[in-house]
DNA sequence: TTAATAGTGTGCGTCGCGCACATAAAGTCA
DNA sequence: TGACTTTATGTGCGCGACGCACACTATTAA
């Protein structure tokens, strides 16, 4: 029984991430990480490489390659740090519209999903994830890479809130 | 409200494609769409390089390669189709082990997910699932692409049945 | 002051994929 | 029959996203 259920969220989990990933691709001309990366800095506590790469769970390399492109589109910065070695990275003006785009699409491309759905229902899946979620022992870390895509003026009474302050190693907030 | 759902879907759905992916990778070597094919290839139909390209939404070339992929690895065959020009695929002895090891990781990695949910949350969870998928309306086709994953045996009941026989365009049942 | 550590960036390769093209078989129509 | 179109597979080539090994600079420790 339980694996007729992981059947139907494994059909589901699949198709909510193809239909997120071509929203990210036709907005932003990037896969990978790179949507999950432009949400993350522009929380605007000004993250480093590695502290971003942890994040994304890539490695040094690949999260160098990573902000080359989006620095190469516009759309992310590269200041000093703490360090003279680290950087802080934050969105430019085009970053953040793009960003804002992101987020507004992927809710956009999972919403239909929920339509056919009353609101009593749609509450009782809301209550069955949010259990789901927050039943998760997560670290701080697993946490911000769990919700690397999220939009969170949306998320009320998150499952598995990471916004207490974090302290960064390097970031200047 | 239906944003907060949404949003929480996306986490959801993120995570559970992360897990399954990340247990293809271990079973297989490989990622994309390429364990999709050996479950689509394993349900013994013959399907052509065209038909499996249709269902994985691939281009022809790419369908080719990751077929090249899966034969360099012996785990499928290509034999002659209904055409001289057309071909049958199938799994070997060896792809169809690395096939169910696929499924039941599959169920495995997301299974954790829905521990914390008591047996009446689970029922009713898989009955919102049910009803969100079934309230899809969608071709032969792409039902056979959302469910390019799926264990057969375990979904009792789906949401959007392709199990009509079909007619693939040259294959032989 | 020397050694170890932390952080970033580079050269190079791999993997998964698409575009343009080539080739062979099958159908179409004179 | 022969010429044209359609269908199906396969190839050359390039790209995007990523990891490994390494180099380099700044900071900290001994």
């Amino acid at each position: 029984m339980t694996d007729r259920t992981a059947n139907l969220l494994g059909v589901v989990g699949l198709f909510v991430a193809n239909r997120v990933e071509e929203t990210a691709r036709s907005i932003l001309g990037h896969i990978g990480e790179t949507p999950a990366a432009l949400v993350v800095i522009g929380y605007g506590f000004g993250p480093s490489n590695d502290r971003l790469r942890q994040i994304l769970c890539l490695s040094h390399p690949g999260a160098v390659r990573l902000i080359d492109r989006l620095v190469a589109d516009g759309l992310v910065e590269r200041r000093e740090g703490a360090d003279r070695r680290a950087i802080a990275l934050y969105l430019t003006r085009r970053g953040k519209v793009l960003r804002e785009q992101l987020l507004k699409g992927r809710l956009a491309a999972i919403r239909p999903l929920l339509a056919p759905l009353t609101e009593a229902e749609e509450e009782n899946f809301a209550a069955l994830l949010h259990k789901m979620l927050s039943a998760m022992d997560t670290s701080d870390l697993e946490r911000r890479t769990l919700c690397r895509l999220c939009d969170d003026r949306v998320c009320i009474n998150c499952p598995i809130p990471a916004d207490k302050p974090i302290k960064p190693n390097g970031a200047k907030t």
